[in-house]
DNA sequence: ATCGGTGCAAAGGTTTTGCAGGCGG
DNA sequence: CCGCCTGCAAAACCTTTGCACCGAT
């Protein structure tokens, strides 16, 4: 078993994700904490993000056309992205189907740890821009 | 309107992706149909799958740590994928809830044009494999 | 003949990794 | 003081793109 260490630059780290709700990938992660941490490296943001998502500590969402991003919030809920400009967006409103994970291990085999819904469409903002 | 033109590559592209439940990456088309066209460039599958998925006649599936998936199945289903292999599967037997879509609309002003769900977990053979 | 598609190769964007030194336990 | 973690930079990986030519219409 590896001993986990801890580090400033871990804590600042999960700091910045908990604590904002924008979804941000790991090179915003790494503009964020550069005022508190400017010689941090973004290979560093890399290795403890996924090391934070391993363990479950955040969420990582994969999405199209977009990097790979980070959510420190754990309460179930789905996301929504705009197609058009890229806008992401929590969805709190509909509950997390804890049932459909067990339901699909009893047909499956598989041990499921969880599941990711990303809703895609167009934003409110680039429909108004859709003229004509 | 820009005029879409048939070609050769198009639908010896589209025939693979149709042809198989395996998920293929772009890499994986392009291996598949070198056989059958052997001088076919993989930026050329890139640009097929591209407009493919785009206008809906085959699916992109997004997952962590893997490159993009392409399907042409276009009946609702989800995705299993074992986080330890990387095996990924198709999963039929639940619905899709299309009425989700618009209660998302309806909730946050949206247009929502699908949703695609990926379950994460181990597979049966990873399970055996953890042994003590 | 036109002009969108293709092959090729280079570039762009994202993520990982090897290494030497630093720091937490 | 051990060995995990870091910063740095290079590399790996995935995807897009510029260009000249080809081929579908």
């Amino acid at each position: 078993m590896i001993k986990e260490r801890q580090t400033k630059q871990k804590a600042v780290i999960l700091s910045a994700v908990q604590g904002t709700k924008t979804h941000p990938t790991a090179e915003q992660v790494y503009e964020m904490i550069r005022d508190e941490m400017p010689n941090v490296s973004l290979g560093t943001v890399y290795r403890n993000l996924n090391r934070l998502a391993e363990i479950g500590t955040i969420r990582r969402i994969s999405v199209i056309n977009s990097p790979d991003k980070f959510d420190g919030d754990l309460t179930p809920h789905h996301h929504i992205s705009c197609t058009q400009c890229g806008k992401f967006c929590d969805f709190f409103d509909a509950e997390y189907n804890e049932s459909l994970d067990r339901f699909i291990e009893a047909k499956t085999s598989f041990r499921i740890a969880k599941h990711e819904t990303v809703f895609y469409g167009v934003c409110p903002e680039c429909k108004c821009n859709e003229l004509n």
